[in-house]
RNA sequence: GGUGUCGUGGCCGAGCGGCUAGGCAGUGGUCUGCAACACCAUCUACAGCGGUUCGAAUCCGCUCGACACCUCCA
């Protein structure tokens, strides 16, 4: 078997995944700001890491996943003021409503698409307290400077000793030619210098006190905080998404290293944007969509509703790294290729095995863990799984043949890596009604097959076209009729 | 302006020196009362121009195009 390979962004390399200790990972993911509803592009990211996660526990690691909820110190475009308080005067609640407000609409949306919950979830004002001694290191090292009651990274002196560009492959000297000198007033020394700690105005509702004023941490301090808290000053994976590279990693890198003398992480991973219709997505041109609006069809873009399950699916198809465009063509294709695969799966238990295979399982298996150690190719790994979809309609139709244990490996690969792995869920949702709702479909395959001896098509066929438009679809073969939903 | 990513068939999307992924759509069959489902077969590709090589979608250079981040107390 072909060991794990992680892309790696520090190096720009595919790397053998060793972790620092062995059996255990820990895994940090920049989780969301918290200052209104998640979309569809913020899904896919933690949807790519969820199935990461999940890979790296099916392979027998005891992962420990941190993502973080941003509930403090996250600026807006303009930088005048933080996300929350904007968000929350407008709405007229306090902050911590707001943060209240879209985390819990974030859990619910993640819960649809089947994300599982990660180890830890903590806050950045959960964290002041670290927050505020990991400031200190950093003017203890020299590193930082105090102006007005603002904390600043310095990060010219910082790059004397250290590497800062080390992740984004920038130049620092680059940035600093290419920058304007400002007119406006900025306690800065520099325009790279990033704030630790920000003295807060009169009209800003989140604060805390601390040595240096009144205030709010800076938004790249949290997750250097908080992923050293629970990870330790060194750890296996960072993710997050492409566009946090830079400043945001970068920024996390430096103050690690000027906290603890060490590079925090060992593998760099980023995952790449999710465009609508071939653009990025963006509120304010109307290119945009809410997950929930797309499994309520409640949108002006598609022109069906779809579940999550083939939303994930879709996302799926695409590796992680690259830019994927959703689209109602898209999610079509998607859709039909998903229920293909269910339908397989559901088919598994009826086939018979034979005295010997005609169909090699065990490479193909070997195929399927070869994809996911291939930087969690989980396109190619879709493709082996349909390759599984050929062998199960074949054996069906009598035309390969298989081992009885033969067929048990190949149930059981399947539906661990499209269940499991990839986080797929069945389309036939077992309720209490679905027994009654079989003993109805029965009842009516009955009546059409009565029509069809009585050479009453008319009727057969009014029958079939009525249930399919209700979303059942009968399948006339040899043994008789079936069904699906 | 700087940095980076990328341009693959009707659509989506892998591959990253030789062995023409996969899904959807199309076409021709098998099956069927007709269909649908399923299966078999099959057709459209590597932005353009040079170069390296026995051999390039894959490496190098240039051109064109797309996107992202930065240039703003992020």
């Amino acid at each position: 078997m072909q060991p794990l390979k992680i892309q790696n962004t520090l190096t720009g390399k595919k790397e053998l995944f060793k972790s620092i200790t062995k059996g255990f990972v820990g895994m940090y993911v920049c989780g969301p700001t918290v200052y209104s509803n998640v979309h569809v592009g913020n899904v896919r990211t933690f949807m790519s890491f969820d199935m990461i996660y999940r890979y790296l526990l099916h392979i027998g690691y005891k992962v420990r996943y941190v993502r973080n909820i941003t509930d403090a110190g996250h600026l807006t475009d303009d930088a005048s003021e933080d996300k929350i308080s904007t968000k929350a005067r407008l709405e007229k609640l306090e902050p911590m409503e707001i943060v209240q407000k879209y985390t819990v609409d974030f859990h619910k949306i993640l819960q649809k698409y089947n994300l599982l919950p990660p180890s830890i979830e903590p806050t950045a004002t959960g964290h002041i307290v670290e927050q505020i001694e990991a400031v200190q290191q950093i003017l203890d090292a020299g590193l930082a400077y105090i102006v007005n009651g603002s904390v600043y990274f310095d990060v010219l002196k910082y790059n004397e000793t250290n590497n800062y560009g080390i992740l984004s492959k920038r130049k620092i000297e680059d940035s600093i030619e290419n920058t304007r000198v400002l007119e406006g007033q900025s306690d800065k020394k520099n325009p790279q210098d990033f704030a630790l700690w920000k003295r807060a105005e009169p009209e800003h509702i989140q604060r805390w006190n601390s040595p240096w004023s009144q205030g709010f941490p800076g938004w790249h301090l949290e997750c250097t905080v908080m992923s050293t808290k629970y990870l330790g000053e060194q750890f296996d994976i960072h993710g997050g998404g492409m566009d946090l590279k830079f400043p945001h990693h970068e920024c996390e890198i430096a103050q690690s290293e000027a906290c603890n003398h060490k590079a925090p992480v060992k593998y760099w991973m980023h995952t790449n944007m999710l465009n609508l219709n071939g653009k990025k997505m963006s509120k304010s041109t109307g290119n945009h969509i809410l997950p929930q609006e797309i499994y309520t069809g409640n949108n002006d873009i598609l022109s069906k509703a779809f579940s999550p399950s083939v939303t994930r699916f879709f996302m799926m198809q695409a590796h992680y790294s690259s830019i994927l465009d959703l689209s109602n063509e898209a999610l079509l294709a998607s859709e039909k290729g998903y229920n293909r695969l269910m339908e397989a799966i559901k088919n598994l238990n009826k086939l018979e095995s034979t005295s010997s295979s005609t169909i090699n399982i065990e490479a193909w298996k070997q195929k399927c863990y070869d994809a996911m150690n291939d930087d969690f190719n989980t396109p190619i790994l879709i493709a082996h799984l349909f390759e599984a979809v050929k062998y199960i309609n074949l054996i069906k139709d009598k035309k390969e043949s298989i081992t009885k244990q033969d067929l048990e490996i190949l149930a059981e690969t399947i539906k661990v890596f499209t269940y499991e792995v990839l986080g797929l869920t069945s389309s036939l949702q077992t309720n209490d009604d679905s027994d009654k709702l079989t003993g109805v479909v029965e009842l009516l395959i009955q009546l059409r097959k009565e029509a069809k001896e009585n050479k009453n098509y008319a009727l057969s066929d009014e029958i079939r076209d009525k249930l399919l438009e209700k979303g059942i679809q009968l399948k006339d073969n040899r043994e008789g009729t079936t069904f699906s939903i």
